[in-house]
DNA sequence: TGCGTTGACAGGCACGTTTCTGCAAGATCA
DNA sequence: TGATCTTGCAGAAACGTGCCTGTCAACGCA
């Protein structure tokens, strides 16, 4: 056949192909992908001619066509964990959102997407799109997926460490031990003398780990652990939790609640008791939202940097897919912040650590 | 070639390609293929001999090839607004991933998975990645992405109702006019004699409608408007512009605020003034925010149904990428809900309206 | 027996790229 | 002057499916 045949039968004329733009340059299929990905040794007359006409035409490479020849789709998978059929977790929208960000930003800066997918082998949905890596958030123990996608041989990179021994590529977490035990330090130097903890029956590594760590605090100090331990994806029992918490003969004269809604649910709940904040209750919550700046009175949040491990996540999975050796370890640690405002502090009210307000007066 | 050859050269040991399981199952490569998608005339036993070859040799079929094929991909493209670098929009996050969640839903119980892609065409992934349809959430008035899109034939669905003569293909909106002057009646009838707005700078269509409908309401109460505009995007701006509304000398006694956390920042201006709330201020913002259900007081919020608009976003557009002629018009309309607190009745606080809570007494 | 029909499968092309190999023509060199 | 090397490009083989077009046997029927 002559190489002049512009349109083939099926050809749609909204879609030209490579060959199309071959034709009108009057070159070769070579030439013209040489041309438009840089390869080759072309003299810059060439190149310039055969990106005018594909510009001219429209065209638009095939991703799929690519995929399948290189084996490289561009597509990272964002594992979600799920609560029954819902996608997401009720209670980190705040952590989730600004994590998820962090991550598209980082990904597309080095020209990846990212693919929400369920953390549920169930779908079928997994065989039908190419990946060339996934990140997961907070892996369960012996997480079907995870396993699946390594014996595929596929890079996975986990948000939070991987309990038991799930082989994971590489994981970012905080240290949420030291960071519990900074917080109870902090409450104890404000002058708690009874820390109590807001809790989750759930069985996640951060959950754990932040349980374990109280206790272990509450065993050094010689402490009796108060705590009420709740399911942190039911956000009207978070509320609830609260009030049993200070409902309790033992009640305790400072809280720290892992999760994002206790802030405002242990207000509420202090509120009904007569109990002022931080007068007769310290308060310490882990957030990311920044409502807690504005609460009455504002609250001392846990930060744990999402923006960060969204980056560090992304940054590590892309370097596994394209076999850069990374120089940074396997396992990435980011440190946590506590942003400490009033909640937390028995002293009057002095200048509280937030991000400098434009106007300078009030 | 002899049908007994199981690798060819190149095969990796852990992808098994359709020609190896044919070899290992006996038959042609149609027959697996028909086989394995119910296509084609097959007796059961050689259906079930084939599926079960092909579990024991972990085969997964190529997402890449078969996009390649059929041209589907069962990619569903979201396109989130941004600002400067940062995708997702600031002032909406909690609106932002209700609407994801319920659209990640929709669209996996319908086999598709959301890439997450940047409203700037700027990017060179749009073309790396093949997408069956896009999602565009509060689309510019002659955004190039979308009309790209279009021109590519490709299905648009925007949450958001396309401003000037955008080709979208169906769009999802509330009815924002109404929405307001709902809230402004319900203001009036609560007492409010001088009704103020928190509104933004940005010329998107739900910032426009809204302000428009505000300053017709007034025109036609006769009113005068007392509005303060700032940069939605900077979380310190709204604080400060919450300030203004509120040191005016025509300082009014109601408030709505068209952003998520201008509830926060009304509540934090009213108290620096010593404005009672709802005594003396009446306060209703636009969130889907859990938190001002614990506020001191417990504020009035307006939700846009984000579920809502994220399922029917999805439905509409792969009824279109399925060439389903829908019953449903290509253009919903999905009603608002007021969430009325206690921050907008000036009578005793009766029950408000929320969901009940697991124990009866307090 | 001849003929259309139907079930059960095999062969092979096409999807649109990337890239390996090759091949002429000019340049350089012993 | 022939041999080797670069430059500038073309041919064609994959990548792994889906599906269209056969082929062959069995079968019903006149």
């Amino acid at each position: 056949m002559s190489r002049a045949e512009t349109s083939r039968r099926g050809s749609r004329p909204g879609r030209a192909g490579i060959r199309d733009v071959a034709a009108a340059a009057g070159v070769s299929i070579t030439t013209v992908s040489d041309a438009l990905n840089g390869k080759g040794r072309l003299p810059d007359a060439t190149r310039r001619h055969v990106r005018e006409v594909a510009d001219r035409l429209g065209y638009r490479p095939s991703a799929a066509a690519r995929t399948l020849r290189t084996g490289k789709s561009g597509l990272i998978g964002l594992t979600v964990t799920t609560y029954g059929d819902e996608p997401f977790t009720f209670t980190e929208f705040a952590y989730f959102a600004e994590m998820a960000r962090a991550a598209t930003s980082a990904a597309l800066a080095r020209g990846y997407a990212l693919v929400i997918l369920p953390a549920t082998s169930r779908h079928d949905v997994w065989s039908n799109v190419a990946l060339d890596g996934t990140v997961v958030i907070d892996p369960s123990d012996q997480d079907p997926v995870v396993t699946e996608l390594v014996r595929q041989g596929l890079p996975v990179v986990s948000d939070g460490r991987p309990a038991g021994s799930l082989p994971v590529t590489a994981w970012v977490d905080n240290d949420h031990e030291a960071a519990v035990m900074g917080i109870l330090d902090h409450l104890a130097d404000a002058g708690a003398r009874r820390i109590g903890l807001l809790t989750g029956t759930t069985t996640d590594t951060y959950t754990h780990l932040s349980t374990t760590a109280y206790l272990r605090w509450c065993e050094r100090v010689g402490q009796d652990p108060v705590y009420e331990a709740y399911p942190a994806h039911d956000p009207c029992a978070g509320a609830v939790a609260a009030d049993r918490l200070l409902a309790r003969p033992d009640r305790p004269d400072a809280v720290y609640g892992l999760f994002d809604p206790n802030g405002t649910d242990l207000l509420a709940a202090a509120r009904r008791y007569g109990l002022r904040v931080p007068d007769d209750l310290l308060l310490v919550c882990c957030s990311e939202s920044t409502v807690y700046a504005n609460t009455e009175p504002p609250v001392t949040t846990l930060s744990l940097k999402p923006r960060r491990i969204g980056t560090a996540v992304i940054q590590l999975l892309i370097d596994a897919i394209e076999g850069l050796d990374s120089d940074q370890p396997v396992e990435q640690v980011i440190p946590t912040e506590l942003i400490v405002r009033t909640s937390s502090q028995r002293r009057p009210p002095r200048t509280t650590v937030s991000p400098p307000r434009s106007p300078k007066g009030s």
